[in-house]
DNA sequence: CTCGTTGCAAATAGTTTGCAGTTAC
DNA sequence: GTAACTGCAAACTATTTGCAACGAG
């Protein structure tokens, strides 16, 4: 079954040149930015665009299911375009991000025995790992 | 086989009176706190204490494996006496804190499939639930 | 005595917010 | 036309840090 597109319009959401920028940039790149970063790439074509206004729509693009947000303990909130379900790990060692397909990784909430009344509702899973990269010893410029 | 007991003698650390109070309020309640409630408890014994002496004292504590530090994404870290390995999860609704032995969970890095050449080294699990009081929809003051 | 530690205050980092002017629709 | 949105700057929160005085061993 194929997915509708969301339409900002029945969001009461307008599509505004930094909005469409924003989202345009998260999508070409396809990969894991900070407010700052996507602050960067969009002023290259937007030059007046404010890092308050980045911020702002980051989190109401989030909020409607339009990109995905990814909060870690210690680090800057990251947002990609991808809203697949999946996981990420971080290479400890240069610090990239990169995805883990949910099938790979062996975790399911139902099976925790929390205690009778206690429910569990979700998890936030954070990998860390040595990227192939890290662990050949290759340095990084 | 009993575990030694960590001297502070040994790694060049001075047992401060701040010290031994912020070790002593973490120990006493055996729960999950902030540093600023760290800090409130420890003043009520020594009243000119500053924050930045606790913030700094519960990260040496931290390093030198004498406490246990939780970093979770969006919230305030949390210090606790309780160094042995265990699973956390957060109310969703009231914010609580609540242990859960890591047998009840039943994940393994081991098994995760992340790409032949990637290393998974560790991981940061934050469980998310409903607990029994929240659950019965009883109001806390 | 000496160096780890403290209180204090200022600095930092990341993010949010108030506001008056602007713009999408 | 009007409500959503913007740029700007200031505010905020949690945490860290520089420094001169203090105190544990």
């Amino acid at each position: 079954m194929k997915k509708d597109k969301v339409n900002l319009n029945d969001l009461n959401l307008r599509l505004t040149r930094q909005r469409q920028v924003i989202l345009d940039e998260l999508k070409r790149a396809d990969s894991h930015f900070t407010a700052d970063e996507v602050f960067e790439r969009v002023r290259r074509t937007v030059p007046r665009v404010s890092l308050g206004t980045v911020y702002r729509n980051l989190e109401i693009l989030y909020s409607h299911g339009l990109i995905n947000k990814l909060e870690t303990a210690g680090h800057q909130k990251l947002f990609e375009a991808n809203t697949n379900d999946h996981h990420h790990v971080r290479c400890e060692k240069c610090g990239e991000i990169f995805d883990i397909p949910t099938k790979a990784v062996n975790f399911d909430i139902q099976t925790i025995k929390a205690g009778k009344d206690f429910e569990i509702t979700g998890y936030r899973l954070e990998l860390l790992g040595l990227c192939a990269q890290c662990k050949q010893g290759v340095k990084r410029t």
